[in-house]
DNA sequence: CTTGGAATGTCAACAAGACTGACGTATGCT
DNA sequence: AGCATACGTCAGTCTTGTTGACATTCCAAG
């Protein structure tokens, strides 16, 4: 299917002529990488009673403590329902406290406990080994254009949560 | 949690120090650009009684055509049992054939049928239309580096399927 | 040649995690 | 007072993963 019309990865001024080809190892590339990087924590959780949307939950909670409920459904694109599930079994088991907020009564703040935290940094421990050798094995420009790539493939208000997130940071 | 104990990206000679927060940055972009690379196809899939399990044996089978149920087992990295069910139903609509191999009998090669390649068009349409929006948005070199760095992301053993594919395309 | 083990694939039952829809409660805002 | 918002929950369904059991086929050792 569509074989061999426009020569591969030629580059005539600005524009990039982009085969399918070269798109579609682009696209596997995406699925065989994202197996990998889920591999580790997915491990882990086996273990336990959990599983990756446990660690979706826990790890966003972290990065913003005091988050709404309705903050973190926005960021994982979930329904309510699913997301309550998981947050009940976790604050059941101690790992998660939800305080009602001060300023507004209806809404639910989200807070590692200690043992939370322990667990998020088991996980992201192992997945930030393997994210690092893949860095380090790639290179520092390698990583600028990593970035810029998934940057560009995500939804416009994926992209606007993730730069949020990204400078409310240090 | 480990703050600002090394300079931001900072690079010395041949060693790349990489905070915890870069890394996490790395993460989070990953999870979020991967919604964005599944979404097109989901939504395709959404108005048909298909899923994204169907998209990835649609799109593997078309990729090598022939393949056997083992192989796209290895592939696909699921069980037997969850691959079959995906299978049953792509063959008893007419989408997948299954012939049973002459060397070996036991196994059976599947090959998309014409509405199968139907299918797989469409729906890798949509996939690689954001791709190729991506790759022109970051440029030739982020490409090269999204690559890299997806690469040595992978498992070993998916790296080596993935090159496998890579190879065996013209 | 037969027999037993290994490989391949199918059927059945179950669990996780997503979804929709409906409803209840508390709170906030006009 | 009345409507909207934030959250929780119950019930039911769907996709997709899992194990376990089983049938078929191949191959090699006795």
């Amino acid at each position: 299917m569509a074989e061999g019309q426009a020569p591969a990865g030629y580059r005539n001024e600005n524009l990039l002529f982009l085969t399918d080809e070269q798109l579609r190892q682009g696209i596997e590339a995406m699925f065989f990488a994202y197996r990998g990087f889920t591999a580790d924590p997915d491990r882990i959780l086996a273990d336990m009673a959990y599983g990756r949307a446990h660690h979706r939950a826990v790890h966003f909670i972290n990065r913003a403590p005091g988050t709404t409920v309705n903050n973190l459904l926005n960021i994982l694109g979930v329904t309510k329902q699913s997301l309550n599930r998981v947050l009940r079994t976790l604050i059941e088991d101690g790992l998660v406290e939800s305080r009602i907020g001060k300023a507004d009564k209806r809404e639910r703040h989200l807070f590692l406990t200690e043992e939370g935290k322990a667990l998020e940094q088991k996980l992201s421990d192992a997945q930030r080994a393997r994210m690092r050798m893949a860095f380090r094995d790639a290179g520092p420009d390698a990583v600028a254009g990593f970035r810029r790539v998934l940057e560009a493939m995500m939804d416009k208000e994926m992209r606007f949560a993730y730069t949020r997130l990204k400078d409310t940071t240090t």
